[in-house]
DNA sequence: GAAAACCCTGGAGCGACTACGGAGTCAACC
DNA sequence: GGTTGACTCCGTAGTCGCTCCAGGGTTTTC
């Protein structure tokens, strides 16, 4: 099996497998005569399984983890209970956050109406409002602490080394 | 005004400074005798007004496009109208997915029940049989059209170049 | 006068790819 | 046999928005 073949059979795309081996997440495969990567069909449950956990946006890091779970059956089961939660805790967190951006963003849009010129625009009135320190509808009206909860991906404002 | 000074006036990093005047997002200021950049106050509304953006999550090349308005206050404002309902059509796609994330993860959580060897862990369970190719519980009972609206901003399965 | 805190520049590193250049390989068609 | 086109190889650089570092100079504080 190709490494084309490998990408039809996972969706992933032929650069990623590439990369996953590089970086050493993927075992290199055997070579053909003509140097081309041989895949078996291990090969394409390990990247399934990979693609399963990215599609769950799990970073490669915890991957790697599972797999070495997967590996080693007879192994403790704790943490792969505890690597789910983590990932479960991040992407709730980050749900509350953008749950949050989304009403600002909403407010902000709703503040320009109809065609008219930049120095009249709402919505621009609003940002630059914000730039002089007045309390802003956006992050005012829709969100009251909106400090507290400050986008966290996104972390503008990474505050303390 | 010091570059320490800004940084503590609009929370923003000294680095984090430096990197946008590198970039080009904030002009170049003064020079001190000593070769220390000076500010003035309308560099603290500019980056402010950058971090207003930031704290919604836009882009930067988007703020670049933002701050041409501010500069060109007679310009047509449909733009940022435009942008800024990009914006939220892209937080919007974002919020869906990481609901369809969040179901999806805590199903796969509820799968594994107090302390036991990995190869009877009902998580690998899941994520190896998703390796198979057979339905997940997780993808499949939470979001039962999971493949349709696949997680957009890790895009594990980008399809087709 | 010494230590701490600040500032400078240039460059590397993060995560997870994605894209590119330049080359070799292979099957199909004319 | 020549040519096209699809596929593969490798290594490197670029993406985004910072963040951190080394190795130096300057200012402030004790």
């Amino acid at each position: 099996m190709r490494i084309g073949e490998l990408a039809q059979a996972t969706g992933a795309d032929v650069e990623t497998i590439r990369y996953y081996e590089k970086i050493g997440l993927l075992p290199a495969p055997g070579r053909a005569a003509n140097g081309y990567r041989a895949y078996s069909s291990e090969h394409v449950e390990r990247l399934a399984f990979v693609r399963h956990c990215r599609a769950l946006d799990m970073p490669l890091a915890q991957i790697e983890r599972l797999l070495d779970f997967v590996d080693r059956p007879q192994a403790d089961c704790g943490d792969i209970d505890a690597l789910v939660g983590e990932q479960l805790e991040r992407v709730r967190v980050r749900l509350a956050s953008l749950q949050t951006l989304e009403r600002q963003l909403a407010t902000l849009r709703a503040m320009c109406h109809g065609p008219h010129v930049a120095a009249e625009c709402g919505i621009l009135h609003e940002l630059v409002a914000a730039a002089h320190g007045d309390s802003c509808a956006c992050h005012g009206a829709a969100a009251p602490q909106a400090d507290a909860d400050r986008v966290a991906t996104a972390s503008p404002v990474p505050r303390a080394r």
